[in-house]
DNA sequence: TCTGCCAACTTGTTATAACAAGTGAGCTTA
DNA sequence: TAAGCTCACTTGTTATAACAAGTTGGCAGA
């Protein structure tokens, strides 16, 4: 066996909490009862339960028992997780404005697959944008983004395509007590959504670059539904 | 003795990380090593190890050691974390304003203390703020929030405390195509932190009510410095 | 010198064992 | 009946032990 076998339990045991064959609130076999299930010793069998545990899936209370995280419906709001470099920007007082390139379907490449959780090559949709950046000597082109969506995200998005401030290609900016504040009207898809937990919805690349057109800062934003609302890690690197 | 061994090793190890004795990138001990030094089994060693790593203050690599996760500069932008109730309200279509009650120090709570990662009853701020609906009917109170700060983050709303938007208890509130959003303009403490790595920063705590006062909706949010950016987790229910 | 193997060291997995500590049902006792 | 205790069951902590598997440096041999 190349899979562990606390990694096989849990594995099992998850899908049995996907499948609601154990439901919000429900109480998980005993340690006990999954070293007799699975004929192996408490410390596998504790490792598996951890291995929830630690992914939010199950809590464990000291003598009442391990039970599936209870959970109301999980909602992922829309709004915030889309604009971290153009927020970033906007707070350091630098004007711009996007230009829509493409939406199109394409093929998920192999890390967005494995991001995304999905199969290699299956469908996603890819948004390109060339943000501009609006200085006293013109326009500059100063980053590129590409915003790979899965399934759940992709028709909000398709929708949102048609609404005139989406037309236009531009963002909203306004000056607010010398601060530029970016309104985020086009990005506001004024909706929520119930994922699968766990479930990554969008990879969010950016390259920036400098004003004589040398890549400065790569970006990656994974947004993910999980027990909760949802989280979003971010790592940017030179 | 009342904490474990492995929390008592793996907290030496945290600070000893945060003190600059490990460097980021920096070989932590072995198991072995960690045996020796504390005269404990190995169980326990590779738990306190375990602790780092599930932190995400260290990486783990099968025959080569375990790791301080290296980290560039980790920088927490301070101004989306902060809306939650208050986005749900603006996409909502809601009119709302906001009277802040009370910005003091107070002693941690138990579950305050424990969620931030410090000693219990050591200092936070508290920002409270009563949130109000603006109906046809008037104005209603319909919601409370509690805002836990620590250390790292207590400083910039001090400051902020004092701008003039704030001191006008309300945020501006503005009509965007049939859509109500909330510029955010108090919250916008325009600056970056440097946080140590696992640090949870804030608890933001609300309870909404609905217009005959009965309480409809518990969250809280807690935004955490993780080795990327930062991290929320939002928790919500009846 | 270069190649290849091996030994030492590392973390990962798994078993057996014992005690600590929290929970809850049920029984005992007043 | 009601209070309190006990016991069975639960997870938490810790020890000893062995093997698996990945890494690295050194040594032997070509």
């Amino acid at each position: 066996m190349s899979t562990p076998l606390h990694i096989s339990i849990s594995e099992k045991l998850r899908h049995q909490i996907e499948v609601g064959e154990y439901k919000s609130g429900d109480r998980l076999p005993s340690e006990h009862q999954l070293m007799e299930t699975f004929s192996v010793s408490r410390i596998t069998a504790r490792q598996a339960v951890a291995n929830l545990v630690s992914q939010g899936l199950a809590i464990a209370y000291r003598g009442k028992g391990v039970f599936v995280t209870p959970q109301k419906k999980v909602t992922y709001s829309l709004s915030s997780p889309l604009v971290f470099l153009e927020q970033d920007m906007a707070r350091q007082g630098v004007a711009f404005s996007f230009e829509n390139l493409a939406f199109e379907s394409v093929p998920a490449a192999t890390d967005v697959a494995a991001e995304l959780g999905i199969a290699e090559k299956s469908e996603v949709y890819r948004q390109k944008k060339l943000l501009r950046m609006d200085g006293a000597a013109g326009a500059v082109d100063i980053s590129y983004l590409s915003t790979a969506l899965g399934e759940a995200l992709a028709p909000l998005f398709k929708r949102q395509m048609t609404f005139p401030t989406l037309a236009q290609n531009g963002i909203p900016v306004e000056r607010l007590d010398g601060v530029i504040e970016c309104t985020h009207a086009d990005y506001d898809l004024s909706g929520y959504l119930e994922v699968p937990l766990g479930h990554a919805l969008m990879v969010y690349r950016y390259t920036a670059y400098s004003r004589d057109q040398q890549p400065v800062l790569h970006g990656s934003t994974i947004s993910r539904a999980d027990r909760f609302c949802y989280s979003l890690s971010t790592r940017s690197g030179s």
